[in-house]
Parts: C-alpha cells; structure tokens; sequence
DNA sequence: CGATAATTTGACCGCTTGGTAAAACATTAC
DNA sequence: GTAATGTTTTACCAAGCGGTCAAATTATCG
C-alpha cells in the first residue's frame, strides 16, 4: 500500500520532502497570482514539473496545498510585529518595524500577495486566526504602543489604526506592484523605490507621531 | 432578428437599461468578492434574478461585464483625486483627500475590493489605463504637492509615496475589511472605526507633513 | 388585430476542472 | 534476490465552466 500522503507518522523519505518543497514553491506562485479559486492544479503541477496525479499523491486536495502555504505565510507574515519591542525606543522600534515590513514587501512579494487575496476574498480559510492569534498580537503590542503615548514618549493616538497604517503602507509595495510600477514610469526599474519608500514613510510615521511639547 | 446586445446604435428600451444595470450590480457582487477568474457567469445571472443566456444577451461574454464595471469603477476611484486643489489649502486638500477616500471605503467597499483584485493578480485587463490616464493623474497632482513643499507649506516629501500611502492606508478599510474586523473585534459592530481612522490619519499626515521651521 | 422586433428559455456543446483507480515502475529492507 | 513499500504514470470520471442555438415568449407598433 501506499497511503504516505503527508507523512502519516514520521516524514520518512528524502524524496518526499524535496517534492513537497517544490510543489509549494510552485504553488506559492500560481496561488498569489490567481486566487484560490483562480489557481488550478494543472497550473501548480506544471509548474513544480510533475504530473497532477503525482502532486495530488503529497497533497491530496487542493485545499490542502493552500491551508499549509497559508499557515506557513501567516506566521513569517507576523515575525515583524512579535519583533516589537516594549523596552526598546518607540522611534527606533516603529523604524526598524516600517524597515522590516518594507524588507518583506520587496522579498517576499508573492507571500503577502498570497495573504491579501485570502483577506480580500473573505479571508474564508483564515477567519479563525485573524480573530485569534493575530488578534491577540495586535491587541498586546497596542498596549505597548498606547504605553507609550501614555508616558509622553509619542503623541496620543489609536494604536490600531496605527499598526494598520503601518500594514497598509507597506504592503502596499508588494500587493500593488503593477500600480506603483505603472505610476512610477520605467525609470524605476531598481528597487530604488523601496529606499524612496522607507525614507518616506519614516519620515512620514516619526514625525507624525512625534510627541508634541507645546 | 434581435441583435441589441449592448445597445447598436442606440439605447432602445428602457428595459435594456434596466437589466444591464441590475447585471452590473449584481457582477459587482460576484467579481469583488471572488475576482475574475474565481466568479462565474452562473453566479452573477443567479444574484441578478436571470438565466445565464438572458444575461449573455445582454453582455456577449464574461469579459464584457467586468471590463464595462472595471471601466466605471477607475472613473469613480479617480474622482478624489482630480478634485486634489492646487490654489487651496494644503493643509485643508490632503485632509479632505483623506476624508473622501475613507468615505469610498466606507460607502462602496465593493469597486474598491474588484479594483483591488484586478490589480493584486497584474492588472491584466487595466495595464494600459494604470500607465496612461493613472500615471497622467498622479503626475500632475506630484507636481502640486512638490511645488506646496518647495515653497515651504508643507515639509519636503516624495510626493509619489505621499499619494501611495494614503490611496493604501484608506483603501485598507475597505480591502482588508475582514482583517480589520477580525482585529478590533465584535465591539465595532458599527462604523465608528471610519471615524477613529478619519482621526488617527488626518492627524498622522497632517503633522507628518507639517513644515518644520526649526 | 396582426406583424415585426425584442426578450427569454431550455437544451446542449466542447472544454476545463478537481479528483480517482489501477497498474507500472522504483526503491528499500531483509 | 525478492518481497514489501513508496512513487509515478496512464486513463479516466463527473461536475462545472463559458458560451451557442433555435425555439418560445413577450413587447411594440401600425
């Protein structure tokens, strides 16, 4: 017999892990640029160069396929913000965090694509952890944040709307590349764009929320 | 013979009008919660109360609806923009920019979300607006902003990513409708958090913007 | 009214889709 | 080796898809 799918104890074989691999690199690219429901197997199989009966050998639905890039995005997706730091400067850590989430954007276009359109479309396969996990991270680093402003060390404002503007900015790099590529003209062929960015945007956040002593 | 599909010369009946309305808006449903390649034809003539050849009749294939919505949709999305004053205020045009997109946010989350996933999966069906009419926009709108920075009204700043950021932070409301929800939790049943996000991003980029004179 | 044009319907088509069955092939364990 | 297990392929569904067709129905106009 032959009922591996997923390692039913133990990963055992090499082999299983290499394709594995490749079947969710491949399907990382067809996903984040199509949708779920805009992706289909035949894509994601050709791409990992392997016949769709074989890929469907290591994960048995589609869905499956999903649910573990999924998973695996949501969690390198919020490293930056468990990376906040209560002790740390307010200045330097709402810097390093902007740095970071811009990093991700340029590195890892294809990971927040692939989040956005889950959120867009519904967030149908991801409702739980929103209103858990992420929930709870949120709501503990804005008590950090409103600590803050509490102690006179950055203007009084709403912590959440604050981290979603953070979210929004950078994102936005990835999500909408084309837009930004197509505004920007030809001449942005680089990445200079991401440095002009983070020069903004931290402009834009430090003084924005620099306490004010008058 | 019966060859209107889509009006020859003219709109004839009244009842051509009405129907292809009612198909747009219920394609506006389907295609902004599911995107291009996800919705069906099916879908869109259940939620319009129709058969699918009676809707084919009005609009000869799938592309047609989304274009003919795409096309309407860009016009609104823009609108905002284009009322962006040169003779006024500063201070006074970017807050009440801000205010109008959170508005469209709030009131028509729906063109926002088909915009988005047009543009999140390439843009396949807009490249040409994005890099034509968009672009045009934008440019001439940077040129105001840099000409308020340039006689000291407002501090130096990339106006490119000025507009990014604030097209991203309040489109977010209306994209990442489910993630916002998700985090603030039950207790914003309403619509309050247009209005603490009217405040937190007024006050952000007003005072981020400010000219320093130290 | 009757004729003509506009609208709607049901039946259908060819293709794509997610997924299966079973057998062929490869690998490992003894 | 050979037997057991793991992997891949070929052939195949049944359902869903975008779209067509011709006939039936309804509205419009003289």
């Amino acid at each position: 017999m032959a009922i591996p799918r997923a390692a039913k104890t133990q990963r055992r074989t090499r082999i299983q892990e290499e394709k594995e691999e490749r079947i969710l690199e491949a399907a990382l690219d067809v996903f984040s640029q199509n949708g779920f429901r805009g992706a289909t197997i035949d894509q994601i199989a050709d791409a990992a160069g392997m016949s769709k009966p074989n890929l469907l050998y290591y994960f048995r639905t589609k869905e499956a396929i999903h649910r573990h890039l999924i998973d695996r995005v949501l969690f390198t997706w919020l490293e930056p913000l468990r990376a906040f730091d209560a002790e740390g400067n307010p200045e330097s850590e709402i810097r390093s965090y902007i740095r970071r989430k811009l990093e991700m954007a340029r590195d890892f276009p294809r990971e927040s694509r692939l989040f956005a359109n889950e959120v867009l479309q519904g967030a149908p396969h991801i409702e739980d952890e929103l209103k858990g996990p992420l929930k709870e991270l949120v709501d503990e680093k804005a008590e950090v944040i409103r600590a803050w402003a509490r102690s006179g060390k950055i203007t009084k404002c709403d912590p959440y709307h604050l981290i979603f503007s953070i979210w929004s900015t950078t994102q936005h790099y990835a999500d909408f590349d084309v837009q930004v590529r197509a505004v920007l003209g030809q001449d942005y062929a680089g990445e200079g764009r991401f440095e002009d960015a983070a020069r903004f945007l931290e402009q834009l956040f430090i003084d924005g929320l620099r306490a004010r002593n008058a």
